[in-house]
Formats: C-alpha cells, structure tokens, sequence
DNA sequence: CGCTTCGTACTAACTTATTAGTATGAAGCC
DNA sequence: GGCTTCATACTAATAAGTTAGTACGAAGCG
C-alpha cells in the first residue's frame, strides 16, 4: 500500500518549472514551450503530464477543448521537498555541510553572501523572541 | 564518444559512503555494513561495486584472496559534483535560493549559521585581497 | 579426499523512466 | 461531406536501475 516513487524526475521536474511559471497550462503550451530547448514529441509531453498527474503534482480540468494543468501544489513547498531529499541523502540530514561546498564552491556571490547573513539575522531574531 | 550516465544513484551513493569511510573495502565488508541497514544479498553488493568501478568512482585490486576496491575520487570532489547537480537541475545554477530554502525550513541550527557567518567572512576576505 | 566456505563471473527478472507511435474522435474549413 | 488539425487513450520500445540466482573455481578442514 505504499505510494510508488512520488519523488520528481529531471524531466518531470522540467516540466513542473514550465506549469509553474504560466500558472496553469495545456499540453500543446508544454509542449511548444520545451521544443525551445529540445526536440521532443508531443505525445511524450502527454504521457509525463499524465504521470505528473497520477504523482498528485498535476491536477486537470477540462477547459472548453482540452485539458489544463494547474499545479496542485505552491513551487516552494515541492521544492523544499526536494531539498530536504537531497539533504537527507547525500549529507544524512545535516544541512551546515551543504552550505560549506557552496561557499568553497565560490556558488555564493558576494551579493548571495551578504543576502544570507541578513537571513541569519532574521532568523536569528525570529527564534530568539 | 560521451560517457553513459556517470552520476551516482541512492544506492549507489550508500556504498560510496562506506567505502569512503573504510577507506578500502572488500564487497563482503561494504556487504557486511550494508545488512546492518538492510536486507541485501552479496552478491547484490558485487554487482553494485562493478558497476561503480565501471562508472569510475572505485577502482580494485586484487589482495590476496578477493578485490579490494578503493574510491577514485576523493569524497569532497564528488560531493561537490552532486551539489552542483542539484542547484543547476533545481533552482538553474542559483546557489542563494537553495540556502534561503534550508534557512528558512530550519535545517540550519544556531551553530550552524554562526559558522556560515564565519565562513563568509572568511570567505569574503579570500576574494577581496 | 570430499565437503563446506568464500569469491567471482555471468545471467536474469523486474521496475521505473523516457520517448514516441498508432488509433480514434471532435471540430473546423473549402 | 471529405480532409486536415488537434486532442486523448492506448500501446510499445528502449534504457537504466535494482536485486538476486546459478555456475564454478580456489582454499581450508576433518
């Protein structure tokens, strides 16, 4: 009785940014919008929403002709969830280290750095009171 | 002429972590230390490790009476790679995202931003002078 | 020496992911 | 009305990942 996988795919995760940036979208909007980056047939777009869709991370509704996807849950929270996977299976749930290679991995702009101390400031506050 | 897949799965990663811990390992210690985890078989471990030395991550030789396999890369280096992964297929190459992420989700203790603080200043120094 | 243990090589079964083709029906155009 | 377009449902082929069984040789023991 367990649910299977549930986790996002590379793809499928590409597809997920494009559903989240138009709020809601046909196949064919999907579909046009990847073949910018790639060749890719329609049908397969087809087949990775309606998996999408039995993962719970698409909802349709019909709409006049065809079918429209909206996302049934908010970018940030499947993201985070995504990030608490990672962190879980390749640092064992210890977040400090991640940060560590990024910071040595120069990933972090002197903008970025300076954006995340004023974070750990707020949070800071935010905990303390 | 590209090199099929080459990126490391969970499983894959677990035994990785083994090794890297052990330093060198047979596939029966790495076996050993997975049961402790898991029902597994041996030679699930065995074909696992052959496929890693195929992917270049381990490399073996022969001691005595079975291989004993070595990691290839150090771990820091592949984990970097793994990070890098993640923050361009997740949030397309933007580290300071990931880190809003685990600030905000809490996954960052006290101790752990006062190092972040630390290492950013430090860092700071670095790429000033 | 014959039996058990340990190790490797080879093979296999099954699952999930990825990509796309075929069939079919509704809608619109000339 | 027949042809093209667009959409869905169903099917399929391939690749990759995961797990493990079988065969077989070397080593050690009683």
């Amino acid at each position: 009785m367990k649910p299977p996988s549930t986790t996002l795919t590379a793809q499928e995760l590409e597809i997920m940014k494009i559903v989240w940036r138009l709020e809601k979208a046909t196949v064919r909007a999907v579909y046009e919008a990847l073949l910018e980056r790639r060749k890719i047939a329609y049908t397969t777009v087809m087949t990775m929403m309606k998996i999408l869709e039995q993962k719970k991370y698409l909802s349709k509704s019909r709409d006049e002709k065809a079918f429209v996807y909206t996302p049934s849950a908010p970018r940030n929270q499947v993201i985070r969830g995504m990030v608490r996977e990672f962190v879980d299976r390749v640092f064992n749930g210890a977040a400090e280290p991640l940060v560590a290679h990024l910071v040595e991995d120069r990933k972090l702009s002197q903008k970025d750095l300076r954006e995340i101390a004023r974070m750990i400031r707020a949070s800071a506050e935010g905990s303390k009171k």
